[in-house]
RNA sequence: GCCGCCUUAGCUCAGUCGGUAGAGCAUCUCACUCGUAAUGAGAAGGUCGUCGGUUCGAUUCCGACAGGCGGCUCCA
């Protein structure tokens, strides 16, 4: 957000030995005060201090103001602490667990005698505020392992916390992650006390550090949401109350911030698909189950039609295969055992039991295994828009990005282990350049490897698994996109680079995949004669190019927040007739248009003109087509852009020209005034 | 699955401290035929998510279930 980088011109100061670095910094003239002004300071070794601690020797500081990033994690930070002894405050008998900053704001958990409703948040911020009023000032303070237990008996969660950092030591913290890590300290254990004006304690919590030098330092706060995470991130323990403030560093930031949550949930694709009559949910049919209506139906349409033709392009072959199977295939593929709950139970036919399939691949191994085959003809690529099963937890459905059934453009690529490396260098370009046709930008790539700890989550030998992940590293690398590690996240027969892309709320969602499995071809036995005339396995690499249909469908929504460029649009031109006379002149543009092969649509209703242009804006219609009178008479129309925009006397024929070619072109940016000028002839 | 909250007309929402409900938009009808984001009038539309309990009486209180929302966990 409104986060500007650290100055250009901060100027390092000295801090001499014995003196603050508060001190030094009045020394140098530094503001202490404001949005600009430093709340911490950088020394030389690039850690965090606060402006109180007192240097061993002399050093170099650089001031933190508080609108930079690290400022804000401070300030994210401190507003965390403030949180707590309202919390506590109110709620005497609250235990503490962790309380980082995060994007854009922070979090602390509790342990509450019962959960926090919303009047509580409010009570919960009034407290706060008292307590930025109160200028507590935070003070750091070094302790023993034995002095912070007893300090802490009663918080058990704070014990835990010490427990493992004195286990793993200073040198390996692997034990606590990075937030966790946040919350004890740097080498020993550290206290921050919140004084009093008078100097006295009146609340104080084991942290890391830094913080502002007072609570009077938080311009901007506010609590979000309360909800219940589990201890450590873990299922097996206790479940804690979290709740989520956001803190800026001013109160313009923080309105800026809500304003942009709120221009967000305008995108949401649950919103828009019921305003745009694109899909929704029936309770009858069940949860995570979407129907798409006529409009969300040619989306779909469009998006699949498009997809198929570029993968027939690129090689691949169509195939389609049936949504049950007889289990057994699942056992042979090795799936049941890790997956059998995220599948549907069983159906019982004929004294047999079939499954709802939730992947493709084992049929596409059939495919592959249904006659000899050539080393010739290797890659093989499958691909179809396979219909998969998943029995999500009823939690974690969640509009079109989150579905129990669902559609994926799925593929299977079966190489020579030599060609493995070309192939996916292949699916990664093919991906990012069917990403960019359908105008996708926000997006990183994500590695997902084995967890070399849970060695029963994944099969096949550690070198096997050292190949496929260097060869997929190396691609992605390659590609010069942002690579973010996700250990433990590959499946259990293999490695998978990921595209991640970001809904409109932030949240993120896995769209493309490309797997490398050594595994399912030996277990199905898949074979190839090579040119020397043995059987070799080959290996299959598995590959979605938006993942589901559905989901893509829903990020697609809301990264257009609606407004789909033309050649995805539902309704792609509505005539509006100033007056009925002209109805029948926009029905002949019409079939003109619809000869085509454009959508198009004539408003011949009794509203008036004004309400059917705001009508066809608000169902985010590209063109607009109004014909009144003058227009009939010379032969022309009004073309009227979906951001307004407007070009009058426009002949019929350029603008079927016009629409057919800004349909044809599939461009992602809405075409303007001056697009439409350089097609109309020079004549007007 | 876990915790909290929510479910009233197609949509967005009022409301009933327990006595079977209301608005705007959308829909339909009528009048108006109009030059760039809402013409006016009228009508129709609801077993207040479902099932049970308490009660003379439940949309309202309680419980279960279903669906949704926000997180957590999970995500082949």
């Amino acid at each position: 957000m409104s986060s500007p980088a650290p100055s250009a011109d901060v100027q390092p100061v000295l801090v001499a030995a014995g003196v603050t670095p508060r001190t030094a910094l009045e020394v140098a003239g530094v503001a202490l005060t404001g949005p600009g002004g430093a709340v911490v300071v950088r020394d030389a070794a690039g850690r965090l201090r606060d402006l109180d601690v007192a240097f061993e020797q002399e050093e170099q500081v650089e001031p933190v103001a508080l609108s930079e990033p690290d400022g804000l994690a401070v300030l994210r930070h401190s507003t965390a602490h403030v949180m707590a002894q309202a919390v506590q405050e109110l709620f005497p008998d609250t235990l503490l667990g962790i309380g980082p900053p995060i994007e854009n704001g922070f979090y602390y958990d509790f342990l509450p005698a019962r959960p926090f409703t919303p009047e509580d948040l409010v009570a919960i911020e009034k407290k706060m505020n008292e307590i930025v009023k109160a200028a507590q000032r935070f003070h750091r303070r070094e302790i023993a392992d034995d002095q912070a237990r007893a300090e802490l008996a009663h918080e058990k969660f704070k014990l835990e916390l010490i427990g493992l950092k004195a286990s793993a030591g200073n040198s390996t913290p692997s034990e606590l992650d990075a937030e966790e890590a946040s919350q004890v300290g740097d080498g020993g254990l550290t206290m921050y006390d919140n004084l009093n004006r008078d100097g006295d304690l009146v609340w104080t919590d084991l942290c890391r550090g830094p913080h502002l030098p007072t609570t009077r330092r938080i311009p901007a706060f506010k609590l979000m949401r309360s909800a219940a995470a589990y201890w450590r991130g873990d299922q097996k323990n206790e479940q804690l109350q979290r709740i989520y403030g956001t803190a800026w560093a001013s109160k313009d930031d923080l309105k800026a911030y809500l304003t942009q949550l709120e221009e967000a949930a305008k995108r949401d694709h649950r919103k828009l698909g019921t305003e745009l009559d694109l899909f929704s949910f029936p309770d009858e049919i069940g949860s995570g189950l979407p129907v798409f209506h006529p409009k969300g139906g040619v989306i779909k349409r469009e998006m699949e039609d498009y997809v198929r033709l570029r993968h027939i392009q690129e090689g691949f072959d169509y195939v389609g295969t049936p949504h049950i199977t007889k289990e057994g295939l699942f056992h042979t593929s090795g799936h049941l055992p890790y997956y059998a709950e995220g599948m549907f139970p069983p159906l019982e036919v004929d004294g047999g039991d079939y499954r709802l399939k939730s992947m493709n691949c084992p049929m596409h191994n059939l495919i592959y295994r249904s006659r000899g085959r050539s080393y010739r003809e290797l890659p093989l690529r499958l691909f179809e828009f396979g219909h998969v099963y998943r029995y999500e937890l009823s939690g974690v459905v969640h509009g079109l990005t989150r579905v129990r059934g669902f559609a994926q453009d799925d593929s299977h690529s079966y190489v020579t282990p030599e060609q493995a490396p070309a192939e996916i260098k292949h699916l990664l370009d093919f991906i990012l350049g069917l990403l960019d046709d359908f105008g996708l930008n926000d997006y990183y790539l994500e590695l997902s490897t084995r967890d070399d700890s849970k060695p029963d989550k994944f099969i096949g030998s550690d070198e096997e698994w050292q190949v496929a992940t260097e060869v997929l590293r190396q691609v992605a690398v390659e590609s010069g996109l942002e690579l973010v590690p996700d250990p433990g996240g590959a499946a259990f027969y293999g490695p998978k680079v990921s595209v991640q892309a970001r809904d409109a709320i932030g949240r993120t969602w896995q769209m493309s995949t490309i797997q490398y499995d050594f595994n399912q071809p030996a277990r199905f036995g898949l074979e190839y004669q090579a040119a020397d005339g043995t059987r070799k396995q080959p290996v299959m690499i598995h590959s979605a190019k938006f993942g589901s249909i559905e989901r893509f469908i829903g990020v697609l929504t809301e990264h257009y927040a609606g407004a789909f460029p033309a050649w995805l649009a539902p309704v792609q031109v509505v005539g509006i007739p100033v007056s009925e006379d002209q109805i029948d002149y926009l029905y002949r543009i019409a079939a003109e248009l619809k000869a085509a092969g454009i959508r198009v649509e004539v408003d011949a209703g009794s509203d008036r003109m004004q309400k059917k242009i705001r009508t066809a804006q608000q169902a985010k219609v590209p063109f607009m087509l109004i014909a009144g009178a003058q227009d009939a008479e010379a032969g022309a129309v009004s073309f009227r852009f979906r951001d307004g925009e407007q070009l009058n006397g426009v002949p019929v024929a350029a603008a079927v020209a016009a629409v057919t070619g800004f349909v044809a072109s599939r461009a992602n940016n809405s075409p303007t005034v001056t697009d439409l000028q350089r097609l109309i002839p020079e004549s007007r």
